[in-house]
RNA sequence: GGAGGGAUGGCUGAGUGGUCGAAAGCGCACGACUCGAAAUCGUGUAGACCCCUACGGGUCUCGAGGGUUCGAAUCCCUCUCCCUCCGCCA
């Protein structure tokens, strides 16, 4: 099955604009060498197919040919069948190249994207909420003295990592007594959160294959961050593997819900709310983020999954949405948070535009990534075979976007170190008593 | 884990080497009939890629990959998935 990733008509009319924006994303893409190998394939194939083409349409009239004329004919036809293999093979050589290179092809990122090496470049655009007034400038110094979460998950006993690192490893951990009572009960508000707007809650599974991760776009590119499962059994001569892989975040099992399908466009958008344990590596991170429960292997997170009509005022209208729901949830619990544009350079080569969400964490004196808002365009779309029949009958490939919605217990950092009190106690926030049998202190 | 059966177009389902990208039925679209509708009749109805201004033409695809053959839905090998029965089990 030949894979066609990209919109090559689009590719070849303005290769600039594509050269472009991977030299914006920071990738390593000659488009030029690309369109080489692309006229190469094109001029090869013509040449197979009407090989072919000659081949059936002998094949055709030899069931009439009696004698000599049938054994000379037959003679031929074995000398033409082996050339073609020739060229089969070459021409498989070339299609296997000129599919790797597409997979890395980048999307190009509205006008309106910063362009940036790094996350150094991205750019705030606002923010919300007062920062706690314990905190200042110099860190924690306040009237009382200031516990990080890890401090307070250990007094409180509702945070073991030690133990968590004794089981598992390091970035291990437990959530314990009213910690894993808070965590679920801030995942349950977020999904109610959409719920009651409408939104379809999935438990999608927890483990896919490697055309979700491909056409998600994680893969090429994630494998090292990404949890196998069954890899040492490889199995079959197809060129794709067919191990699962633990889910880094539902986008990946959510968006591939339609995968091969060809959706109404009054069943769009789709807006999809996943929730799923999360596996990630965090390979080649070693030092960095390594106190507490920032950056660890497996966390829960509820993720929105938006598929809409190819139509980008319409796809940015629903990034607003997506966006505003996090932050919804995000000014309920009364957090302080700040919105920002990701320069092309941390965007990802799928991406069209971008935002994170970062709330205020008092240890780490400044906003931490809690939130991450993306539209792709027909990015996944394409490579996951998801289309749309609009109204005219024209089958167009949908547009996706995504967006946390909460994650934990990243977002318990802030909420247990902004709630604390000087007591040693934790406040639970008033939206969240209710899920927590209206209990109002953790202590 | 043991034993069998299966995978064909939107669906049901025929097809065991060429006349098959594929019967028939259903569904769907258009047309005729009708005041209108139902019924009936007629016509059409897979996708991807390539060539072409267009008309049109070509290649590939019958779960996936490989093989045999001048020629494969059909024969051979490998794999995947689904179903039924037995066992086990949250």
């Amino acid at each position: 099955m030949l894979l066609i990733m990209i919109d090559l008509e689009d590719l070849r009319a303005r290769p600039d604009a594509y050269q472009k924006a991977a030299k914006d994303k920071g990738l390593k893409i000659d488009v030029k060498k690309f369109l080489k190998l692309d006229k190469e394939r094109k001029d090869l194939l013509g040449k197979v197919e009407s090989g072919r083409a000659e081949k059936n349409a002998v094949s055709k009239k030899i069931p009439t040919m009696k004698g000599k004329e049938k054994e000379t004919t037959l003679e031929e036809m074995r000398t033409l069948s082996i050339s073609l293999k020739e060229q089969d093979a070459k021409l498989s050589e070339i299609e296997e190249e000129w599919e790797m290179t597409q997979l890395e092809l980048p999307t190009i990122p509205l006008d309106s994207v910063p362009i940036g090496k790094d996350e150094t470049e991205n750019r705030e655009v606002r923010k919300w909420g007062d920062l706690p007034k314990f905190n200042t400038s110099s860190g924690f110094s306040a009237s009382f003295k200031i516990k990080d979460h890890v401090k307070l998950g250990e007094d409180l006993d509702i945070i073991d990592i030690p133990r968590g690192v004794k089981l598992a490893g390091a970035r291990s951990y437990f959530l314990k007594g009213d910690g894993a009572r808070l965590e679920m009960a801030v995942l349950q508000f977020a999904l109610d959160h959409l719920y009651k707007k409408g939104w379809t809650q999935f438990t999608p599974p927890y483990m896919a294959s490697w055309e979700c991760l491909m056409g998600t776009g994680f893969f090429p590119g994630a494998e090292e961050q990404t949890y196998a499962v069954g890899a040492e059994e490889k199995r079959g001569s197809g060129v794709e593997a067919d191990d699962l892989y633990l889910i880094g975040t539902s986008e990946v099992s959510v968006a591939s819900y339609h995968k091969d399908e060809v959706l109404k466009e009054e069943d769009l958008p789709t807006r999809y709310a996943g929730y799923s344990p999360c596996f990630r590596r965090e390979a080649g991170t070693y030092g960095k983020d390594t106190k507490g429960l920032y950056r660890i292997h497996q966390f829960q997170k509820i993720e929105q999954v938006v598929l809409c009509k190819a139509d980008q005022e319409e796809g940015l209208k629903l990034f607003e949405e997506i966006r505003t729901n996090a932050e919804e949830v995000l000014q309920s619990l009364n957090l302080p948070y700040r919105i920002i544009d990701v320069c092309t350079g941390d965007m990802g080569k799928g991406k069209v535009f971008m935002q994170d969400i970062e709330t205020w964490m008092p240890s780490r004196n400044s906003y931490g990534e809690t939130h991450s808002c993306s539209y792709l365009g027909d990015f996944q779309a394409r490579r996951l075979n998801i289309k749309y029949e609009d109204k005219d009958g024209n089958k167009q490939f949908v547009h996706t976007l995504n967006n946390t919605c909460i994650a934990s217990p990243r977002i318990l950092i802030p909420l247990l170190e902004i709630y604390q009190q000087e007591d040693g106690t934790v406040t639970i926030p008033d939206v969240l008593r209710p899920y927590m049998g209206g209990q109002a202190v953790i202590g």
